[in-house]
DNA sequence: AAATGCCTCAACCGCTACTCG
DNA sequence: TCGAGTAGCGGTTGAGGCATT
């Protein structure tokens, strides 16, 4: 049995609030509060509405203090920035920005700032990311079915923030999340450092967390294998971000990383878990 | 003018975190 | 310490508006 509804779902009304029902809402609020209870507010305000949807119209569209309207172009920097290093922590972000909900912060993610980084970020022509092993070049095989974007971007230029110019250029191919059980099931993690030419300081990390962070990039100069480059934090490396989000920064990690790229983050690039087994194989790149 | 597709964003859902008895 | 109730959060959905054909 599943866990008890906050209400009753055939007794509250669902959909958009109608002016009165604001009025009704706001008027209340104004003169009470919250009464610290969310849950019994619409009832005593004589509202047909669940708690929970009184609570987000209230934080969301009511509250005085909510800014309306086109973000601009500072609140666009700040989310940005913030997201290469939170992750989707809307509600984090939003504090950071006077007047703004983490809803509006999500949508304005979601339907603007994304599409206008991916549109600024120009396919590289070495775009034959990964290759496995397994005599069998269909790279869908090695995500699973939740087969991501196999594009390449290049660093987008509107990204100032994440980019300093006193290091060079970087590519990053793609930035996945790998479930660090299921990856450890299969493979001995000496294997797979071997096979993937991990960095030497993940080959080392005690695996403790669920979810690991896994990231290639090509082109990074230094990089002892050559051109290509993977680095993986185990969820052990102080990376605070990495287990839960999937966020993963260079900064953060271990190694001859941990110097490089300040707040780097390959989160955007691509985000995808492998669903079910993966067969055995290593990954390569190649241009 | 109508049909269609796309985009936006308010609202919902389900989960986790937190609080309190 | 445990469990119930509530708050908070992020992902997702879908209605409505807008743009394009």
């Amino acid at each position: 049995m599943g866990r008890a509804p906050c209400c009753d779902k055939t007794k509250v009304k669902k959909g958009p609030w109608s002016p009165e029902e604001d009025a009704t809402l706001k008027n209340y609020l104004e003169s009470h509060g919250t009464g610290g209870n969310w849950i019994s507010l619409p009832q005593k305000a004589g509202l047909r509405r669940c708690g929970k949807s009184c609570r987000l119209r209230w934080l969301n569209y009511l509250r005085p203090d909510i800014k309306h309207g086109g973000f601009t172009e500072e609140e666009d920097n700040i989310i940005c920035t913030l997201y290469t290093k939170l992750g989707s922590r809307w509600s984090v972000i939003a504090s950071h920005l006077q007047g703004r909900t983490d809803n509006d912060v999500k949508n304005h993610w979601n339907t603007k700032l994304k599409k206008k980084l991916l549109a600024a970020a120009p396919k590289t022509n070495n775009s034959i990311p990964l290759i496995n092993n397994n005599n069998n070049n269909n790279p869908s095989d090695f995500y699973g079915s939740s087969t991501p974007s196999m594009e390449t971007y290049n660093a987008p230029p509107s990204f100032p923030s994440l980019f300093n110019q006193n290091y060079p250029p970087v590519f990053i191919n793609y930035g996945l999340n790998i479930n660090a059980q299921n990856l450890i099931h299969h493979y001995p993690l000496s294997e797979l450092g071997e096979a993937c030419e991990f960095d030497a300081s993940a080959k080392k990390s005690n695996i403790s967390g669920l979810y690991s962070s896994f990231a290639m990039e090509s082109n990074r100069e230094g990089w002892s294998g050559g051109d290509v480059g993977f680095s993986m934090d185990m969820g052990s490396t102080g990376c605070p971000q990495d287990v839960v989000n999937g966020v993963w920064s260079i900064q953060d990690t271990v190694g001859e990383f941990g110097n490089s790229y300040p707040s780097l983050v390959s989160s955007f690039y691509g985000d995808t878990k492998p669903q079910g087994g993966l067969p055995y194989q290593s990954v390569t790149n190649q241009y």
